[in-house]
DNA sequence: GAGGCGGACGGTAGCGCTACCATGACGTAG
DNA sequence: CTACGTCATGGTAGCGCTACCGTCCGCCTC
């Protein structure tokens, strides 16, 4: 009683099988499965009882030949390890993960040939929709994203010129704010630290030096950057820099919360006061900068709601339901802390 | 000259243009593509011309159909935050990045039926490999996994039963090691503070108590964990529940970094001398730990290598050179660093 | 010179599903 | 009573590729 099974397919049921079992047309147990309203109450149970039995799952590549479109979501972040791609993306898993989409993953290291790449290996699949680090693609980036054929949200940052959705906020603003503070505050030698310096770190160190030259305190002296990769460890060492070329350096205000880090253990092995010698600013909130001794001033930022919404905004173009506004700006909030007290 | 287009395909050129431009048969082009040296030069060249200059990409989709194999990358993952995942998945993407698999990522969030639930969507797509995180699959997940039809390496841990193949270290030997290192600096009443206590995390607690069982140092008391995630904020907290407890205290092993700093922070915040009052040992080293004031120790544990060597193996599977041993334990180092230098 | 053999290439027939269109039953309007 | 729309269901024909097997040709062997 063995069934002759096709060569290749493993043995796996398929939907004809089910729709023998059924007593229906394979194109029934297809409709039953995608669109349930559209067979009847009967043969809908019918079908499920044949699936159930068999164990039968669609086979997502055969769907996503005949149907071109795969049930994917191509996601292209510049970095894994830094904690804030992490965020969005936990955002975006779950949003996602009631759903039946598969997310595929692509990690750019912040190289614009490296997402072109990914580009071309993701468009070629038809995903459901892609979500992508950054609004600033190279040109063929940027036209491989606009022939995906399918929505496409840039997240991170807000800017004038969408592809198709985007989701962020400003990181020039955000740059703005903080520095601001500081001099509020009464700190005037003001440095700014930052490394890797990717497009997003650079308007904030713009709005760094906007809220400068409006007080009148900007110096090219106070800006240290590199384009290393950020981390605690370098933190410390371009606090160090900054201080041996500017003595006179009472605050900083680090591109992210792991140079805040580096500069606040730094401050301690120095036996530097915090806030009163030196003021200290960090960009994302990082759950522990409020935990941190004395707690650390940062720049807090809605990566997660970034990624919930951005599969929201996905989805919802996905069903025809394009919002009116394609541009969200979820804002950030300053959160003054311990560090620049004084 | 439009040349008439199928009606679902969008008009991208399709392997039967290829064979026609380059005066072949389509099944030439496909070998052409995957095993060039079965082809001749002669028309290997011809060919790649046509591709060219169509700009022709195959279909993936129809390419896993034909083959009943996708050229994807399954990894199961507890969690997207943890940095420690994250470094094993920067390994598994460098060592990916120049193939054309694709990595299709799932986050269990640490629970065995969202991984039953994954595998069931990775399983009927076919994935040129599967790695997952853990050795403790639930018996529906094992199955899955030796049903899969393709390499499965589990990471993070080594185990007598692998399902397949594994790669990792001993979480019971780190524990061990790190909490002897404190006995023999000198510390008496080290306690435990672990947070998720995960399988892993489980496993630590044990060479934990190994340790102090066997120096006559054991107390339950000295014990002190919560099911809660792991943050730094959740670290002092537990800190302080310890050391309410247990006012004696003199030592902590940490169930992670993130903890370690936790507790490092609220006894800057206590004026709680480390090392002399308080020792501290974490456990990752993650890069931070260094940076720290003072230097926390911590067992640093081979991630990155582990994500690189678990696509080695699946690869040398994939093309039919199974590893001898199906078993890599990368081990682990003891940093030993101010925080316990008494 | 016949037969055998291996290497290069191609034709056919799917892979498992869904788009498209057809069919038939039924209800409603004129 | 006919015409026509609507709804539930089914048949056919692919989607774009590759597994399988066959053909052809040149070369070697005896």
């Amino acid at each position: 009683m063995t069934k002759p099974r096709s060569r290749r397919g493993g043995g796996r049921p398929t939907i004809a099988d089910v729709a023998r079992k059924a007593g229906v047309g394979a194109i029934t147990v297809s409709r039953a499965l995608r669109e349930p309203e559209r067979v009847s109450e009967d043969l809908r149970r019918q079908i499920q009882a044949a699936v159930d039995e068999l164990g039968y799952l669609p086979d997502p590549n055969a769907r996503a030949l005949a149907s071109a479109r795969a049930e994917v979501f191509g996601v292209l972040v510049p970095s894994l390890t830094n904690s804030v791609f992490a965020e969005v993306l936990r955002g975006i898993y779950d949003s996602l993960s009631d759903s039946s989409y598969r997310i595929q993953l692509g990690n750019t290291h912040y190289s614009g040939l490296e997402e072109e790449r990914l580009l071309q290996v993701f468009g070629p699949q038809r995903p459901a929709a892609l979500i992508v680090a950054g609004i600033d693609q190279t040109p063929i980036s940027r036209r491989l994203l606009e022939t995906a054929g399918c929505p496409v949200v840039q997240v991170m940052e807000t800017g004038p010129d969408p592809v198709d959705m985007m989701v962020g906020f400003s990181h020039f603003d955000g740059g703005k704010a903080a520095t601001e503070h500081m001099i509020e505050m009464g700190y005037r030698r003001i440095g700014f630290i930052g490394a890797r310096m990717d497009p997003r770190s650079q308007r904030r160190l713009a709005g760094y030096r906007a809220a400068m030259e409006a007080a009148g305190l900007f110096d090219a002296r106070l800006v240290t950057t590199t384009p290393v990769p950020s981390s605690v460890t370098l933190g410390r060492e371009l606090f160090r820099d900054a201080l041996a070329k500017v003595p006179t350096l009472d605050a900083v205000f680090c591109n992210n919360d792991d140079i805040a880090l580096g500069v606040l253990f730094e401050c301690h092995r120095a036996s530097i006061a915090v806030p009163k010698t030196i003021g200290i600013t960090g960009f994302n909130d990082l759950d522990m900068m409020e935990v941190a001794f004395p707690s650390v001033t940062s720049v807090r930022t809605p990566r997660y709601e970034i990624g919930r919404r951005s599969v929201a905004m996905a989805l919802a173009a996905i069903a025809g339901r394009r919002p009116q506004e394609p541009v969200v700006d979820l804002g950030f909030e300053l959160k003054r802390r311990e560090s620049t007290a004084r």
